[in-house]
DNA sequence: TAATACTTGACAGAATTACTCAGCTATTAT
DNA sequence: ATAATAGCTGAGTAATTCTGTCAAGTATTA
């Protein structure tokens, strides 16, 4: 229950590509697609959705690619995954695209309500920061090094 | 994004509505159909399984109907929703039924799961006792009673 | 001007959802 | 006994959503 759609997980993951290589400039599709085992042709899709939010920006012809749009610090997965997935809505009668036609006396309103309020905080706490201190941590975690809160909410 | 089904909904509706009627004994599929506005032939499939769940049993011929199990606040919303929709499982990944070829090195496996677990633990709290109180509390809430702590947060 | 790389819209097969339908079995009241 | 009530079960199907592919562009740089 409760599944994410591949494009959304694909998105995450583009995401995290284009943020890990940084400093070696702009990313290509190519490469995210080789690297995170996703076709060219569904990112082109994706990216594209991310591109028209605003959270990458694309460089074209020969060296190009896509570049974050601000800083990893600044960037969630709730609003990665809101551009490719819509808001998070747990039923119908909580997507502000629909509506409700009986909020007044539905007993599980509040409860979804709740629920998708949870969730949505938790995907706007966590960036793509995270993801890439988290990464870090898999691969020098026998160092000992300290790990922040979130990060050990990452390994429990 | 992560939208349940609508056959969970009406799972906790339906339970719901037997819980209120404990007091009055067994509530048929008719009298659940009437008041939750869900079509009798679907809520025979949905009982069914939360029968062969041992969530609820079956008192057939006339005066019949289903009864809980067990005391409401016995009953999470959680186990409700897993029997009609399986486990939370926010990627085929982490779906026990299914499993992962690629969790090590996956960035973002670490990032579901702590999701998960999360819905898990709020699905998991949450019980039918709940949702009678809550339910009771819209019926009376201007009469200032005290609201316990989750309740409160329903009503946030 | 050739090569690289992103852009866009249409489309299609597969899977899932959201049900309905027909016919059955068990229990109780008369 | 038997008629009425009420749950039991499996099959089937229309609609929707998901998960992509494909073709034909446009922009930029070496």
């Amino acid at each position: 229950m409760l599944r994410l759609s591949t494009k959304g997980q694909y998105g995450v993951r583009a995401m995290f590509e284009i943020a890990r290589s940084i400093s070696r400039g702009p990313t290509t599709i190519k490469e995210i697609s080789e690297r995170q085992d996703v076709s060219v042709a569904y990112l082109e899709q994706i990216l594209n959705t991310l591109r028209k939010a605003g959270l990458i920006s694309s460089v074209r012809g020969p060296g190009g690619g896509y570049v974050l749009s601000g800083t990893p610090d600044k960037i969630s997965i709730g609003a990665i995954l809101r551009e490719l997935e819509g808001p998070v809505a747990i039923t119908s009668c909580l997507d502000p695209r629909e509506g409700c036609l009986r909020v007044d006396g539905c007993v599980t309103h509040l409860l979804w309500k709740a629920l998708g309020e949870n969730i949505e905080s938790f995907l706007d706490d966590m960036t793509l920061k995270d993801l890439l201190e988290g990464n870090e941590l898999m691969a020098t975690r026998r160092r000992g090094r300290r790990q922040p809160e979130k990060i050990r909410m990452l390994h429990k």
